[in-house]
DNA sequence: AAGCGAGCCGATACACCGTACGAATAATGT
DNA sequence: ACATTATTCGTACGGTGTATCGGCTCGCTT
């Protein structure tokens, strides 16, 4: 496991094969068939080690939303660690023991809300969900320059030319301006969203 | 390209490979290379068709929560056609021309908001990530129970001691209840998470 | 009409993948 | 010391993406 790890944050979740794995081990492929069944399982495995690094050390902050904040944070930069996360995430539940324990601690951040069982599960899924997603696209921007060949220079090479036409084209008035002026802008994007959500969702808290 | 998808809709995005393409074509395998570099190609082509059922007929409603809640209700129904366009959004950045087609149509239904494009593109973007990230986990829980093995029993049978132990451990007192409970619940959680959101942005808007 | 070049098709081959099978070896319990 | 079990390993099968190259079929030019 921890090899397929290291293998993984050197070299991407592709790179991850049972034959690589054991020759890391100094092994031969079938070898690593006495311990695992399947190499799902050892992706299981994976994504659960991995998940113990989201888990935030005691204590909590008092306040929810601090202590939503530090857990969503904390996803964020463990998947900065390893990159290979989000695609674990995106393909597989996750049911091991720390991915469970993520969601207890997650519950633990709510124990002062005054809304029923369900209402927190809500909430907590409705932040996950957008943790995900803007994780996902993140990772994506952050990955794409490197997969794509060697060198930036030769896929800008390719991009130009493709964006200067669809801001020509005069088919995109709204987005043309954006692509000339770069979007790249500051990096709270995440923050801002996060506190939107939860901005929305102290609103609708009954007592209010 | 209308062969691949049709093979990923009825047996899901693992079984597009080229030579199968290939035969449903009645070509062999190096045919296709004609036409595409490489498989990526496809892929970027399969997920480009889609994404033209994303596109809302004109016109959007005046009200720009409510274009906003169309945009967003449609990306859902197509991924329920078409479950094999997560695995895509997830995997590379789409910016194909009706990708980037749907931007504009989510710009413009913003067209009545008196902020920066700046703003209106964080909106967008956050908008999209919840929908992204709330998308993934529903497909994710629907394609479980069809992954693992043909019968839902064996998977059960596996599923169940297992949650038996961890209610019993003592270790998840706030999870255990769900569990046991099951957390099935309404399915509007998409629509109440999307409210939330748009309420925390509306709270954020100038001039309230 | 002849000729030619470009695009399309196809067979073959290579390296890699996950893993089923069965034999050989090592570790353990009796 | 022996029997049993666990672990390792070689080999093989069917799959993958795709590099290479040899024909073929057109449409265009001359």
């Amino acid at each position: 496991m921890a090899a397929a790890i290291a293998i993984a944050d050197a070299e991407g979740l592709g790179a991850v094969s049972i034959r690589r794995v054991a020759t890391e081990l100094g092994a031969r492929a079938m070898t690593l068939y006495s311990y695992i069944e399947r190499k799902e399982d050892l992706l299981d495995l994976m994504a659960d080690e991995v998940a113990a690094e989201v888990l935030v050390d005691e204590p909590l902050p008092e306040d929810w939303r601090a202590a939503i904040l530090t857990i969503a944070r904390r996803e964020r930069e463990v998947v900065r660690r390893h990159p290979w996360r989000v695609d674990l995430v995106a393909q597989r539940v996750s049911v091991g023991p720390n991915g469970l324990r993520h969601v207890e601690q997650s519950l633990a951040a709510l124990d002062g809300l005054e809304v029923d069982q369900l209402t927190k599960w809500r909430i907590l899924a409705t932040v996950d969900d957008y943790s995900l997603g803007y994780i996902i696209r993140e990772s994506l921007e952050r990955a794409a320059p490197r997969t794509m060949g060697v060198n930036d220079a030769e896929r800008a090479a390719i991009a130009e030319p493709y964006m200067r036409e669809l801001v020509a084209s005069g088919a995109f008035p709204r987005l043309a301006p954006l692509i000339e002026g770069g979007v790249a802008g500051a990096d709270d994007t995440y923050e801002r969203g996060l506190n939107w959500l939860l901005d929305g969702i102290e609103g609708d808290l009954p007592g209010r």
